[in-house]
DNA sequence: TGCATTGTTGCAGTCTCTGCAACTTTGCCG
DNA sequence: CGGCAAAGTTGCAGAGACTGCAACAATGCA
């Protein structure tokens, strides 16, 4: 109810202002002297926030870091992905990057992240670490969809199938987001650079 | 050079021993009171070490509950997937299982770290975050073996592909470790597993 | 047996994170 | 406007994770 919260009141204005003044000193200072040198007093300090706060906000010291992820998927875009028909792996990868870009609206903010996180391959892990939950939630409707196409198909291979689509989606995805991201000249349109990575996906196994 | 040592000496048996005690001490206590109920002070008095030798084994709280995954990857396989000739995919997967095999001898602390992380999906995420700086390293592996077989191929296209092979591959190993953890009837080569599991995500990838 | 290497431990101290109880701000309604 | 309820912020005390250091013990080796 409060990640798609239209920022009506003075309170919901405050707490997206805190919430990006934070995350930017977070990660400024950690892009200056490294995340483990830094800390939650330092980030408070820099961002007139009291540690208590902080902790109520993100929860651990790196949660400025990740950002407030916890958007989860949207109802609309997992019905448009169980009722479309096109290849399955890149349909999941649509829903992703849908989910993706409704909860990232700043572009300054993405960029030092992620040069952050070419720098501390940790933080990646972490990253990797907090969409564990959301594979779970993921799988169960890759499994829906499985299961609707070809109802014929044992429970056990249905649900070694979805596994593994994720798997795929999730591995493929950073990749999609790195290319995309390095093309930022034409702000080519993203449903291309993911048909091309799985495109590259196929070949490779492929081979 | 410890990885792999003959536990020879009197010194080595001992660390065996102790390293075994304390996962195994720490596993019991996990699944008997939940992850974030048991501390650091209990799984030593639980194993008759010192809380500052627990970290000098394992550095972390969930360490012993990981166990010593840090087992890099031994010289010679990483030769043999250099110069093998097979499918990347299948040569990689078979290095990181030769890797797995090694670093876990203990069929019983193996089933207890099963039963463990499905109660607790978050030690799952843990487990990939460890994994991540592994990936690095996997990485630059399967890089130098495509820039061989490919020498023509740009190097930001080997590095992508690089990655969307390990990416393939971390994504594959969970599913084939569980396929194979299922059918341990016959303890079935995981060659075949591997197989199978490829042949999977062809299909799905074709489709 | 004696010495060098390696490993274990306790200690002091820093940092992350939590529950609780004030306190302050915002939203709202008469 | 005034005042009340809800929501949010903060400080504090404390548990627990983790580290560097220096003393101490065990092991390997000549």
């Amino acid at each position: 109810m409060s990640s798609v919260a239209p920022a009506s009141g003075l309170r919901e204005r405050n707490r997206v202002r805190r919430t990006r003044r934070v995350e930017r000193a977070s990660l400024e200072l950690a892009l200056e002297h490294g995340v483990d040198h830094v800390t939650v007093d330092m980030i408070c300090e820099a961002s007139d926030i009291s540690p208590r706060t902080y902790f109520n906000y993100f929860g651990t010291k790196e949660g400025a870091l990740l950002g407030l992820g916890n958007v989860p998927y949207a109802e609309s875009d997992i019905e448009v992905f169980l009722s479309a028909g096109g290849h399955i792996v890149e349909d999941l990868l649509h829903l992703v990057a849908a989910t993706f870009v409704a909860s990232e609206p700043d572009r300054d903010v993405y960029l030092m992240r992620r040069r952050l996180f070419a720098r501390e391959p940790e933080l990646q892990g972490l990253q990797l670490a907090r969409m564990a939950g959301k594979r779970h939630a993921l799988t169960r409707v890759v499994e829906q969809r499985i299961a609707a196409e070809r109802p014929d198909l044992p429970p056990a291979e249905v649900c070694d199938e979805a596994q593994l689509v994720v798997a795929v989606a999730a591995g493929a995805f950073p990749v999609a987001g790195r290319v995309w991201a390095e093309r930022e000249d034409a702000a080519e349109h993203i449903e291309v650079v993911i048909a091309d990575v799985i495109a590259r996906v196929r070949r490779i196994v492929a081979s």
